[in-house]
Parts: C-alpha cells; sequence; structure tokens
DNA sequence: CCGTATCCACATCGATACTG
DNA sequence: CAGTATCGATGTGGATACGG
C-alpha cells in the first residue's frame, strides 16, 4: 500500500509483492524439485525437502497454487493421492530459480569465507571496546538530572 | 549443471543459507539498487528504499556486508558520510537478482489474476460447504495458455 | 495418505529515543 | 548524518493431535 513509487521504477511493488510469495525457502525448493521431477505427491515432496513439516509444505503449496504457479490434482482413491505438478507460469519461474540456485552453489564458499573474516574482525574489535567506558565517576552531570 | 546436484542435501543446504541471507525483500532491494545506481549513501539508500526503517536498512547493510557482497566506506567528517558500493561478488549476483526482478514485473499481473480466481472460487466453495459440493463448475485455465 | 486445527516458543520488525 | 539500544506488537514455524 504505502510502497508507491520506490524511485523511477513502479515495478518495486511488483517485485516486492512476487518476494513475499515465492522468496521464502520452501517455496523455491518445491519449484525446483517439481521443476526437476516434473510430478510428485505430496510426502514425496516432503521426503525430498528435507526439513520441511507437514504444516509448511501445506501452507507452501496452497500459496503456489494461489499464484497459479502450481496444479493440485486430487484422485479420489482410498486412500487419497494428490499430485503436484508446475503450472506454464511455474515453469518459466524455473529460469530465475535455477539461476538463484547456481549462483548460490557456486558462491557459497565465497560467502561463508567472507563471514568468517567479518566475524574475525568484530571480535577483534569488540575485546578493545571496553577501553572506552574505563571509568564513569566523577562527572558532574548527573546531580540534577536524576530523572527516572 | 548444478541443477542436476540438486537433490543432493549438500546444495540444499547452500541454497537455503544463501535464501536465508539475500532472500529478503530489503536484500534484494539494496543490491538493485546499489547495481543500478552504483555508490549511495545510506540516507540516499533509505530514500530510494520506500519504506524501509532505519534499523532494517542498518540491519541489512551489515548482513550483506558480512556476507562480502557490499562494501561500507566510511569518510571522516563532519558531518558523517557512509558510502555503499557492491563488491565484485555483489555484482554477480546482480543477474540473478535482476532475472527475478524482470520475471516478477513481467508475471505479477498473471498472479494477481490466479489469485483473483483462487480466492473467488474458495469464497464460492466456502458458501456451499455447509451443503457439500453440490457442483465445481466454472471450468478455469489454471493450467496454462497465459497470454504474453 | 493428505490434510486441518490448536498451541506456543521464538524470531522479526517498527517505533522511539539517544549518541557521536 | 549515520548509526545503536530498547521495547512491545506481530508474525512465523514446529510439535502435536485429530478428521476425511
Amino acid at each position: 500500500m504505502s510502497l508507491q513509487d520506490t524511485s523511477q521504477h513502479s515495478n518495486c511493488t511488483a517485485m516486492s509483492d512476487v518476494l513475499n510469495r515465492i522468496g521464502d525457502k520452501w517455496s523455491v525448493m518445491v519449484v525446483g524439485m517439481l521443476g526437476r521431477q516434473g510430478t510428485l505427491r505430496f510426502n514425496e515432496l516432503k521426503r525430498l525437502i528435507n526439513g520441511v513439516s507437514q504444516r509448511m509444505l501445506t501452507l507452501t503449496l496452497r500459496n503456489l497454487e494461489r499464484d497459479g504457479l502450481v496444479t493440485r490434482t486430487i484422485y479420489p482413491e482410498v486412500p487419497p493421492r494428490v499430485e503436484y505438478a508446475l503450472t506454464e507460469l511455474g515453469k518459466t519461474l524455473q529460469q530465475p530459480i535455477s539461476a538463484l540456485w547456481d549462483w548460490s552453489s557456486e558462491n557459497h564458499g565465497s560467502i561463508m569465507d567472507a563471514r568468517a573474516i567479518y566475524d574475525a574482525r568484530s571480535a577483534a574489535v569488540a575485546e578493545d571496546a571496553p577501553r572506552k567506558v574505563a571509568y564513569v565517576g566523577s562527572e558532574g552531570r548527573l546531580a540534577g538530572a536524576r530523572s527516572i
């Protein structure tokens, strides 16, 4: 709503909106899996995607279905069978997702390295920090300013 | 290529890890802005990215810096000046991000349409619910056929 | 087998106030 | 200008239990 006109690029809203839906890891995983494997049942997806809870998988699939990225086909059998697959729109999303996926596996190492360096430096700085609060007394400015 | 190994858990964790950092909208916005505009100061970024709070921009920039995607340059002046820019690694991230960005602006309309259809059906089903699904008409072309 | 519903610990984020 | 600190509302996600 208040996200209008971020610079001249009016499609920032679109980007935000899309990112809010497909920007979480479960959605990316599901699209990736369905893109590679084709059609999958609920529990197949659950097994393939490590760590996802039933609840989150259901929610993710519902959102993807709602956004027209995934089809949900129910076979009225016993036991029930439900199959998921990408729509045409969902298939087009595969390319940008694969690009991001490739970038990730390619650069994950660099990121980990950068983090290690950054954290090492932060730790070093933190060790010097206490010096600047060595002594707090004798400043008369507290005299009348005791406002609790 | 790498997409073939995506069934391996090692790649999934890399993807998860990367997505957890760069998968939120503020990071994407920042990288997008810095990619387009080059070097920007803190408040320039804040103005360009509509809706971001000072706190979130700071946190986002710190994370991006930690991951080696953004440089932070402090000029010891009064008033202080701090400039942010993409690193080489950050620049390589631009491609997958703009791919996603392009996809978003291109397909946001389709998604909104799909949502409208889905919501309309859900509402209809909810109204029939007490009577146990009498008729599931309204053949929608969910699966594809998206005009360009 | 495929969900939905409930509870709750936990993280996230915005608002606000303050500093150098 | 460019942060840091704190707090409270809100959201998120896992565990669990149950229903079709």
